[in-house]
DNA sequence: GAGCACTGC
């Protein structure tokens, strides 16, 4: 979708870079030879012959590789050697995050010697590195989808990798069925590229780390599986004998024993979240400034996704000698980002896991007992370098009771974009798409009832005008159709400098440390009608320093400088494509009040009115909710809120809240609300 | 008066 590429804001660069070496040779003979040596060493290449012999054969092949085999690096290359195979056209490699695609990029251009960018490059979200002559292109699996929407035969690509499937994220599991229908459709010939000659079949190679292949084999239609074996070290399990009553407690007298009676080596403590993590945290300091001169000394360092990026690297740095690295992680660490050194896994067995009802309309992130998967995930990280050992804060006998695996993410989201993307697929009969793993039948319905009532819809259910607009956007049908709205209500630009700061993680840090200053700080940024013009006011605010100046007023307002780049990346994105449909972007300078209506016209459904007690009741579901604390207007509650999500923790709350006149319902979203229910 | 696991367009 050409609308939403972005510029190559760092490719420039780091292609005249590698074009700079390319100008000075590639690679010498000697580096050349060790490049090959080494590739030559991996696991997968003794399975070259038959794995390609494989995918001559047929159109699809599973491929099963431990960690450490090779797979990602290498099949491209392989499939690339193979003119037969690809056509002249693209080999596309998915992978579901973004440093993923960057960096395999990196090392296969590396390793084929081509600057990066050229036959080998990446494109993810405000960055495409790649150009006329790429035919290797890592992308995220995101993308791609993106892709598909124009471009229904991608016919750019002769071979598609969907890396990294068993992780079925929402995006990869849809992109499997997308996948399917392509294949499809140019088998039967109907496709035809941008000068009208026939597409060859699109050739698909599905890669996993576990061995759930059997699923991904019957899905399509009996596809041969190949396995490669891994490079990895045993582990040692260890198992609590008894069930732990406080696993923070048990987590700590691990790691202390650890200290005393393992040999070197640093260890990884897995835990649901950040407060735990910094409970632990300040529990093991304080644990280890009394310890005896004999063992080595602890260096307690916590990880999680909120954390800024200086806080995060101090995980990377090298443990210097006596002392031992504890590393104290959210589930970050199992797939997102590896540590060197690790040789000790302490597990909790647990993990926050999201989940969606689309009955009430409400999320859960609730600690969860993980899955067998993921506990020998977890495991695998002591055993990268050396022999490790995994210490099991629950019992071996819960083991078969766990999940084998975590749910797949489709199962347990919101489906209202997927559904929308979907229908501007033109894939018009959503009950009949290949789903791996079909989501409920209600789910899909609540979703296409939520597109109609956002007049995306026409009777026939085809996506109409408003519809097609609203797919153009990277947000959620019902952020997107604010939008459309927004220019009616003329603060298209308000809005989406909302939208924007509502797609990023929360711009305002939380610790309980830094507590204090952070209620002034926000106090400070309040605007009295709710969190969105509160945001709106940050947007502004940031987005008027000077970019040496903005760093210092994050810090004097305890806002999340990444977050706040981000935000502006986005709206950046936002505007683009608000600009290619066509849509006017005016300002509505001080009228705020247009600004909360814009947000009404999509928010409608979470849209609740105070009770008699105090507590809030949504006006569609009838569902209870409490004002997050973190809410401006947790304070003084108004009679009638708008709010962005629904999230049970340890109670329903409603999270980024704004006063809004009731009345607007009827007359801004008719179709939900009827004058007489509302007034 | 509580707290936001992790991705992605």
């Amino acid at each position: 979708m050409e609308t939403l590429r972005e510029g190559r804001e760092r490719g420039g660069g780091d292609a005249s870079t590698s074009d700079a070496r390319k100008a000075n040779g590639a690679p010498t003979g000697a580096k050349r030879e060790e490049i090959d040596r080494v590739r030559k060493s991996l696991p997968i290449y003794r399975a070259k012959d038959r794995l390609m012999e494989e995918i001559r054969k047929s159109e699809t092949v599973i491929i099963i590789g431990e960690t450490g085999s090779g797979k990602t690096t290498q099949i491209p290359q392989y499939v690339y050697e193979d003119m037969t195979l690809t056509n002249g056209l693209m080999i596309g490699v998915t992978q579901p995050r973004r440093v993923a695609a960057v960096s395999v990029s990196r090392r296969v251009a590396d390793e084929t010697g081509t600057a990066h960018g050229t036959l080998v490059g990446y494109a993810i979200r405000f960055e495409d590195v790649s150009s006329e002559e790429t035919r290797i292109k890592f992308l995220t699996d995101g993308m791609l989808l993106r892709e598909a929407v124009g471009d229904p035969l991608l016919s750019k690509y002769g071979v598609i990798m969907i890396d990294e499937a068993h992780e079925r994220t929402l995006q990869t599991d849809f992109l499997l069925g997308t996948i399917k229908g392509v294949q499809r459709r140019r088998r039967e010939s109907l496709g035809e590229d941008q000068y009208g000659r026939a597409l060859p079949p699109l050739r698909v190679i599905v890669m996993s780390a576990t061995l759930e292949a059997s699923s991904f084999s019957k899905f399509f239609d009996g596809a041969p599986v190949i396995y490669s074996r891994g490079r990895t070290f045993p582990v040692e399990m260890f198992y609590t004998e008894e069930p732990e009553e406080d696993y923070l407690d048990a987590a700590m007298w691990t790691v202390l024993q650890v200290n005393e009676e393992e040999a070197a080596g640093d260890v990884l403590v897995f835990l649901t979240g950040q407060e735990e993590i910094e409970s632990l945290g300040r529990m093991l300091r304080e644990k280890a400034s009394e310890l005896p001169s004999n063992v080595l000394k602890l260096n307690v360092v916590l990880l999680f996704a909120a954390l800024p990026p200086e806080e995060q690297m101090k995980v990377f740095e090298p443990t210097p000698l006596g002392t031992r690295k504890v590393v104290l992680a959210t589930n970050i660490a199992e797939t997102s980002l590896t540590i060197n050194g690790i040789r000790y896994v302490v597990d909790s067995g647990l993990s926050k896991l999201r989940t969606h009802h689309p009955r009430s309309g409400v999320d859960e992130l609730l600690v969860t007992p993980i899955a067998q998967s993921q506990a020998q995930q977890r495991a695998g990280r002591a055993g990268r370098e050396a022999p490790g050992k995994c210490f099991r804060l629950y019992t071996e006998e819960i083991m078969p009771s766990l999940e084998k695996y975590v749910k797949p993410e489709l199962l347990r989201t919101n489906l209202s974009g997927v559904v929308l993307q979907l229908k501007a697929m033109q894939v018009d009969d959503i009950l009949s798409f290949p789903f791996i793993d079909p989501p409920p039948k209600e789910a899909l319905l609540r979703s296409l009832e939520l597109l109609y009532s956002l007049d995306a819809l026409d009777d026939d259910g085809k996506l109409n005008d408003v519809g097609k607009k609203m797919a153009r956007f990277p947000l959620e049908p019902m952020a997107a159709r604010c939008v459309i709205a927004a220019e009616i209500e003329g603060c298209a630009i308000e809005t989406l400098a909302v939208l924007s700061m509502l797609s990023t993680d929360s711009v305002f840090q939380f610790s309980r440390e830094a507590d204090g200053q952070k209620n002034v700080a926000r106090h400070k940024l309040k605007r009295k009608e709710g969190d969105h013009l509160t945001l709106l006011r940050v947007f502004n605010e940031f987005s008027a320093c000077s970019p040496k100046r903005s760093r210092d007023w994050c810090r004097e307002h305890q806002i999340n400088h990444r977050a706040m780049t981000k935000a502006v990346k986005i709206n950046e994105q936002l505007t683009r494509a608000a600009m290619s449909q066509g849509i006017n972007l005016t300002s509505c300078e001080d009228d705020f009040t247009l600004v909360l209506r814009s947000l009404v016209s999509g928010f409608f459904m979470n849209t609740a009115s105070k009770e008699m007690d105090g507590s809030f009741k949504v006006f569609t579901t009838g569902q209870k909710l409490t004002i997050h604390p973190s809410s401006v207007m947790f304070q003084s509650p108004p009679e009638t809120i708008l709010f962005n999500e629904l999230v049970r923790t340890n109670k329903m709350y409603a999270r980024d809240v704004s006063s809004i006149k009731k009345s607007w319902l009827s007359e801004l979203a008719s179709k939900t609300f009827s004058r007489r229910s509302t007034n």
